[in-house]
DNA sequence: CTCCCGACTTGACACTGTCAACCCAGTATT
DNA sequence: AATACTGGGTTGACAGTGTCAAGTCGGGAG
């Protein structure tokens, strides 16, 4: 066989993608991306030795693509705080609805963060770009645990809200629309954060 | 075999739970669970036919206790309605990390809210639970749909950082003891509510 | 007494993750 | 130049899974 240039790995993971845009993470099998990629069921084990191992590099690679968006979405933006902090807000939302699959393997309990260096990596780089939001809508005189602390509740609202909203577990009598309801509570939350800097 | 009061699907249903305290939601079989009653693989899919089913009346058995063990500390703190509110959050706190994958479960993928009416009648009790200490906090002249969308945000709230923080997916950088995060967020959350009843 | 029906069992099928052994093209070593 | 080794890949097997199909059996209805 000629060499494509391509290395198995990296093709067993986008196959493995492209399969997650139509199935859930739970279902997806090895024996069904190595087939898909045309090789035997057991070449994946050869690089990846383990199908934790596996999904991991997987959703390195998924929350890489994630990540990447949200910074080009915050470049677009312009430079005023608040709407960078929303625009990373609309990157989170445009992840957890476009790839739900993705998004639940990232966080899901199938895989843990220290799973994979590439995973790992991603995972920071997405946290460095949200401190770095976050900070920026801060007034003078927040320290840096507080910036930290601010972060993961900002962040843990977002991600809760939009989870619950995707896997249809909010009462379907709760008005509006959900998109605006975060943004909107984002919005209370910055103004928290301007009056308060305990 | 002599009758023993205990209808299979109970038992079945008991011995999940039992099963859930120590493995995972997601490597948790029907057969296992079938073996350990002492009834043969099929005998489950007599009442439940199928294992999404089965999985949701667990679902709910599961959920039932959460929500009774809610109403108790709610019960138990009295009438203030911020102190029934932080007790309803100790509450979320203590079942997303006292059963975590019967919480999994409940809000994973695996399972649909409407899977099974035991599971849906405990979601709404749990649902009306919140409303209600929700609404007590509010000040006058907030009108229901707000009240909905107050609920929203705060249980988004709760269960997003609790279960980023039951995975381990907050980074380590980030101080404090997340519990203490959660009800400050809740309190500045309290706060807002009380200065704006948009 | 017979028929039926619902709870339960037995047996099979396809599919999964994973272990073990094998194969084979290069490459390094002697 | 011949040999050994190694890394990427294959084939085959095994236990365990969800689920379908057929059988068993006890007790109530006609």
């Amino acid at each position: 066989m000629a060499h494509d240039g391509t290395e198995l790995t990296s093709r067993l993971i986008a196959t493995a993608l492209e399969l997650l845009e139509a199935q859930s993470a739970e279902q997806l099998s090895i024996r069904q991306v190595a087939q898909r990629v045309g090789v035997s069921h057991q070449a994946p084990y050869v690089h990846f030795g383990d199908k934790r191992r596996f999904l991991a590099a997987v959703a390195g690679a998924g929350l890489e693509h994630a990540v990447t968006d949200a910074a080009r979405r915050i470049a677009a933006v312009g430079l005023d705080p608040g709407a960078r902090l929303h625009a990373l807000v609309d990157a989170y939302l445009a992840f957890i609805d476009g790839q739900p699959h993705v998004h639940d393997l990232v966080y899901g309990p199938l895989v843990v963060m220290s799973d994979h260096p590439r995973l790992q990596a991603a995972a920071i780089r997405y946290w460095t770009i949200l401190r770095e939001t976050v900070a920026a809508n801060q007034p003078s005189g927040v320290d840096e645990a507080e910036v930290l602390r601010r972060c993961a509740t900002a962040w843990g609202m977002v991600y809760g809200l939009a989870r619950l909203n995707a896997a249809g577990k909010i009462p379907p009598t709760v008005p509006a629309d959900r998109t605006q309801l975060l943004h909107d509570a984002i919005e209370v939350m910055v103004d928290g954060w301007q009056r308060d800097s305990s």
